[in-house]
DNA sequence: GATTAGCACTCAACGAGTCCGAGTGCCAGT
DNA sequence: ACTGGCACTCGGACTCGTTGAGTGCTAATC
């Protein structure tokens, strides 16, 4: 009964299972699999990783289906496939000539969602520490400005603030011409110093200290955290193997980018290359269906992308494609 | 045989299929709605009905359901509704404090997939002429730079470019220098004019007319139209009375702006505030089940806000939603 | 001791047969 | 022009046997 064997048997229920999305039976395994050995002898196996809680049945008398820890043991340390040589060719023309953070973004996530053929999802790359390099201001009618902040690394940040009271022309561009001589060039501490100093000295306009606020938080890395994601249709399709009623919360939990960045960040604190969560893994109750595929890209590795699709999904084809794009990705975004 | 109660029929037929989903007939119509006639004289109106192709069966001994022609009388003579007193103030309070476009937007299509309870859109404010406000370029690594331009209208483009040679940091700056002078505060030709005197003088940087056509662009309302959506989930929940395999076409078509955005363009020729396509009017295959709701908003009406459901949808409801929420946003765009 | 062959057993899936009733169309009567 | 009544249709639900894939167990074999 040895255990190498017992895997064997496992990693065929898995990448039967993946492929048919049916049980799968001992019969049929020792026919189409080359293990060398008669259903019965396969039957005994199965027996023990049911019992250990690897595999199981819907019911009596269907073959075996991998569980949540089955597929964990498969991917751990059964799993290995290099990505397809096409593949490799698509990630480079495809992504070569994006124009834009932006555009590079969009189509990173359209093209693992083609290459997976699951939900792919990418994580802005988060931002860091960066100097201003401008400000600007432009009125909005006579209540409203908008703040636009520049940033060394080339991000661009914007938001309205509300003037309160009637600011003069005059006032206004002298704030501009103010706020940027205080800020061009600077970062974190002496940045903070030279903006307190400017909202605060004598005679400055009543919102200087919300500006100031504003172009404090997009040097320190931007507003907020954002996901994107493409290929929704993937979980719809026929044969995703994911009931119609199951699908309806992962599209909420999808929009909801609260959810999906959170469990991103966890996975991100796991450390190494890809990391997966499987099923119930994702401690997600509307997520316990599907698995997550994701790497760090990025410098520092601060920012994700993955792929998300049913708990039955090809695991080593999908993990090579999510590591092919966080590559890409980090080479692009470091420049 | 009068023609205003084979109306009342066809309106009573609307109703109840699109509260039940299921075919209605004779005998449950003659009882639960008031229409003063025995279910004998409504199956004689249901005949006519069907023969006018308003109405169908899906099969014999079975209630009737109405054809995408019945739900267009409908909704062009039948539909009358308003807007429950919870959702106006839901609008007022919901979008009141955005502190930005992208905010604006975001806000809106959440809250009017919540109202309607289907997919919403929003076609971000499509743009027009506005005076440049500043232009600012971003050195990234050696080989690239970021232009962006920001608008008087408050809109902020971005874009990379290639630098080709290495520029001097000298040249760089005076570059910027230069082109505000040249592009600050003008519109349309004249910006033309004054940029191409700027890209075409003597020992200029090599990469002048790049940035001149970008800043044109910008300034003649941006680079590309976009649309944004949630609520996709509303598609997959039961009884939205999609099919699972007529839903992952529709997710497609969504995530493909281009189909979106020339049936939004399409629909806003039409005209008069709300229009609505019905099934197969959307002429697209993938949405021949999904009717869509849209209605104008902003200035000179230009940019399109919509919900998109199955054809048996709340029309009444939906379009008093969309009324609504357009009306908020042209409200708020504009000023 | 591990493997295999054989056998009895289980149970979902399938198809055939049956019944039920909602819904229809039509006709004769008011 | 409307209504009551009646015969007819046909999908949906329900039952019930059959089938076959798949199992667990035991005894024989390597």
């Amino acid at each position: 009964m040895s255990e190498e064997r017992r895997h064997a048997v496992l990693r065929a229920i898995v990448e039967g299972y993946v492929a048919t999305h049916e049980p799968v039976g001992s019969k049929a395994l020792a026919e189409t699999r080359a293990l060398g050995v008669s259903s019965a002898t396969i039957r005994n196996d199965m027996a023990i990783l049911e019992e250990e809680g690897f595999i199981a049945q819907p019911h009596t008398s269907a073959g075996r289906i991998p569980t949540d820890k089955g597929y964990r043991l498969f991917v751990d340390h059964l799993a290995a496939s290099a990505l397809p040589e096409a593949h490799k060719r698509a990630i480079g023309t495809f992504l070569s000539d994006a124009v834009d953070l932006n555009d590079v973004v969009e189509r990173s996530v359209r093209l693992l969602s083609q290459l997976t053929r699951q939900v792919a999802v990418v994580q802005y790359p988060s931002l860091r520490e960066s100097a201003v390099r401008r400000v600007e201001l432009v009125r909005l009618g006579a209540e409203h400005a908008l703040v636009v902040v520049v940033s060394a690394d080339a991000r661009v940040d914007q938001q309205t603030i509300p003037l309160g009271e009637a600011t003069p022309d005059e006032a206004f561009e002298r704030a501009v011409r103010d706020i940027n001589e205080a800020a061009q060039g600077r970062t974190g501490a002496a940045l903070e110093k030279a903006l307190e100093a400017w909202a605060g000295s004598p005679g400055q306009v009543p919102w200087a200290a919300a500006v100031a606020s504003i172009v404090v938080t997009a040097a320190r890395g931007g507003t907020v955290e954002r996901v994107v994601f493409a290929g929704t249709s993937n979980l719809a399709r026929a044969g995703s193997g994911l009931e119609a009623d199951t699908i309806a919360p992962v599209l909420d939990a999808l929009e909801e980018q609260v959810v999906l960045l959170r469990l991103l960040h966890e996975m991100a604190a796991g450390g190494d290359d890809v990391s997966v969560r499987i099923g119930a893994e994702t401690h997600h109750e509307a997520l316990s269906r599907t698995s997550i595929v994701a790497a760090a890209y990025g410098r520092d590795a601060s920012s994700l992308v993955g792929a998300l699709g049913p708990t039955r999904m090809d695991y080593p084809g999908t993990m090579a494609a999510v590591r092919a794009v966080a590559r890409y990705l980090s080479r692009v975004v470091e420049l």
